[in-house]
DNA sequence: AAACGGGTTGAGACCGGTCTCAACATAACC
DNA sequence: GGTTATGTTGAGACCGGTCTCAACCCGTTT
């Protein structure tokens, strides 16, 4: 009597009526008992879960999403998955999300506001209950809009973006870097570059121009603070931007090769100071008796070079936590106003500074 | 005569219907205005699109999943994205599904089947049309199972699963494995120690063993031909699995400063590497001199630490874009026999290996 | 003038769930 | 015994798209 199990493959899905039918019930009480919910008698349930058993039944998560405008999925938007920041990000999103049974959903933006506006709008599509943003940028906030106008509840995370009502999650930039400058200044060092890859349409940089990216704005500013307490004069002339476009290595290597060679820099992120390390390794010369560096983030890296590199340290796994739970309770109905957090830094002291050689 | 522009929040998504009736046409039309198929005269087109944009109409992906049966997405589990390994494969798929226009979604297994099963049940709810998989084990393939079951395309990526009908996308490990331990043998070491995460339920490994992850089975394979080719009695003594319970740190300690210690050993992947080197930094050993060390993955920091590490670096990025499409090429209806694409290594001399000093 | 053909359009079923509401059975109460 | 409460069930609308099919218009052909 009992029946094949459920066999070969391309036939179509078996749906609530297929259960019901087989288990002698209405559809209506097939999805009570297979969505438990409603009531439904002990022994009718049993018949529909058996029959659902038998005939490999699996919900449709689209279909439950259309009736009930819920999907229990969260969007979340990096600049790139490859880059460990992102990474660790996106896995305490990941586990906050999966623990209050939400999935996640990823798309790369390559700090491009065009495929920015593409990612968001395929979230969109699938409707995510809520989105988790690395914003593109801070300024053209055209995409954001998008987000909030859809009705979506936004969370920025390391990035806050002007005139965005959403809560943000970011770290304390602007102390961490005057922090960490500090060190470069009170060691004796008047050359500090400041080096980041974020875009700016000039070539040098004024105090009053606005960056694309308020993480990095935000240490620029500290780094500017640290360098004008030290008695350093146009401080603005040691910020370097672009370094994607000419490559880190290559504008490390104008640098510290000039005809007033820098003998410290701060590397706005880990991979820029990789590249850093490299350049001054290929030069032949010595960290720190040649070059002190100091860079933001204790990538693995940084803990194992010759020498150890001085990092400002972000809780970068919090910082993806916390702005997914800021979200989830949003999509829960959360409607107090939006809220910034602002997430400490450490400092973690290695052997990559000393006082200047020249 | 212009209406307000879509403003407030919280109200009902704009349908088809919506702009079909604003624009004065049928339900049908509108779609096929929307979806640009069929046949719509270039008069209705304008008027359907031009009232689409003055009420902000954002398409439903899942409804559109819901009648066409299709995604247009693709799913992809993982064991952990914060592995470097994992972010680079995600990131070499994630491109070549955005350039085919499907979208990726990710979730994480932790390894650990249930976990997995869990995810796995997701991605199939949520109807992706094909999944990538770096199965959490290679000999309990239920999980994978049900994925063909459900009838959906599979691709397993960085290991192989016994018996199971999918293609899959993986590095020559044995032979990597030999060639990176043949280094150590040819230098002159016998106490060679192969240090892995995977889980094992003996104390002690057997050669005739099975190990939850081919790809791990296939280095250990290789680091057992390569040792008897050196003449190395009973080389599967020298095999140490299960380090995540025991700790890489503490498990390369015991295996440094025992009665009979090692002087020279292969991870099987860059983590592992790392807490070795942590280790043998903290006992004060020295590499090459005390310790020799290779591993696989070409990690950032193998190349800047002091000495740099010889490793077997593998085409990450190729093995997730590879695997990615061989899956797009199924759900696009490809029905030749599975696949099994195999990658080559290849090899990265660095400074950590030398003769044994004992 | 009738028949034919292509281009356009609208009505309505359908995908697979949820949910409201009414119908009915049974038990509890007065 | 009649009324009310409670539990269980089924019919059918609904979510927002796609798609089939029939109807219609208008120009061509015979």
């Amino acid at each position: 009597m009992s029946e094949p199990a459920a066999t070969g493959s391309g036939r179509r899905e078996v749906t609530v009526s297929d259960v019901a039918a087989a288990a002698g019930v209405s559809k209506a009480t097939a999805a009570r008992a297979l969505g438990d919910y409603g009531a439904v008698s002990d022994a009718v349930r049993d018949r529909v879960l058996g029959a659902a058993d038998r005939l490999g039944y699996r919900p449709n998560a689209l279909a439950k999403t259309m009736s009930t405008g819920r999907s229990n999925t969260l969007g979340i938007v990096v600049g790139d998955i490859e880059n460990p920041f992102f990474a660790q990000a996106t896995r305490g999103a990941a586990d906050v999300a999966a623990a209050a049974g939400f999935d996640l959903i990823l798309s790369n933006s390559d700090e491009d506001l065009e495929t920015e506006a593409k990612a968001i709008g395929v979230q969109l599509a699938k409707r995510v209950d809520g989105l988790l943003v690395a914003a593109a940028s801070s300024v053209e906030t055209q995409n954001l809009r998008t987000v909030i106008d859809a009705g979506r509840p936004l969370v920025l995370f390391d990035r806050t973006a002007q005139g965005v009502e959403a809560d943000s999650v970011i770290a304390a930039n602007r102390s961490g870097a005057r922090e960490l400058t500090s060190l470069l200044v009170d060691a004796g060092h008047r050359q500090i570059a400041f080096i980041s890859t974020t875009t700016h349409p000039a070539d040098a940089f004024a105090r009053t121009d606005v960056l694309p990216t308020s993480s990095v704005a935000e240490r620029v500013e500290g780094f500017l603070d640290a360098m004008t307490a030290g008695g350093i004069e146009h401080p603005e002339r040691h910020v370097h931007l672009n370094a994607r476009r000419e490559g880190v290595e290559r504008m490390a290597t104008r640098l510290l090769t000039g005809a007033d060679p820098v003998t410290a820099i701060v590397a706005s992120d880990s991979l820029i100071a990789l590249g850093v390390f490299r350049a001054a390794r290929e030069l032949g010369l010595q960290i720190p008796r040649d070059l002190s560096l100091v860079a933001f983030d204790d990538a693995d890296w940084t803990g194992v070079a010759t020498p150890g590199i001085t990092v400002m340290a972000q809780p970068i796994h919090e910082i993806g936590a916390e702005a997914a739970e800021l979200l989830i309770r949003r999509v829960r109905g959360d409607g107090r106003p939006p809220v910034t957090r602002v997430l400490k830094q450490h400092l973690i002291e290695r052997e990559s500074v000393a006082p200047p050689s020249r």
